[in-house]
DNA sequence: TAGGCCATCTGGTCCT
DNA sequence: AGGACCAGATGGCCTA
């Protein structure tokens, strides 16, 4: 995927080498693999405390205040702020555990397409590899770069 | 140690 | 009703 480089002229290369975002040093580990599910994960999901003891039925509000002994503010979301609350949707807790799997699969998704977006955008071979944010800057810079090329042309 | 980046969880909203 | 999408929150990992 750094093969990108070659496959672009010198002339974008120096326009890269010019911008901000190739400031990176050695170190090619990535930094954190994009895998969906590590060990940790699963057994978050294994034995989710929040969920302990609690009947199919138990709304979120409810849920809310079980768990603020949790010591833990994100169990507890969604209610500050706004005390008038609309109808909240009920959602058990096979439910939840089901709605996070397709997020997590959602964002495996994405992740895949900022991989093959990394792909597409010229880069040196030594450089660590580009957050998301940094490829997209990175892209809209690469595109408009070659709109320009191919308008002068 | 602070800051950046990321994965994950979660609740709200929109859409089918 | 339920799935998709989104944004906020949180914690972990890594680097300067």
């Amino acid at each position: 995927m750094e093969m990108q480089g070659r496959l672009v002229d010198s002339t974008f290369l120096d326009f890269v080498g010019d911008m901000n975002l190739v400031e990176y040093s050695l170190g090619p580990k990535q930094q954190v693999d994009n895998t969906p599910s590590t060990p940790d994960n699963q057994t978050r999901l294994d034995e989710p405390s929040w969920s302990i003891g609690l009947a199919d039925d138990v709304s979120t509000a409810q849920l809310c205040s079980e768990h603020l002994t949790m010591g833990s503010p994100r169990y507890c979301r969604g209610t500050h702020g706004h005390t008038k609350s609309k109808r909240r949707r009920i959602i058990t807790v096979v439910q939840r555990q089901a709605a996070n799997v397709r997020e997590r699969k959602r964002m495996f998704s994405l992740n895949e397409a900022f991989d093959e977006l990394r792909g597409k955008v010229p880069t040196f071979a030594y450089e660590k590899r580009l957050s998301r944010i940094d490829t997209l800057r990175l892209a809209i810079v690469y595109i408009s770069f070659m709109t320009d090329l191919l308008e002068n042309t």
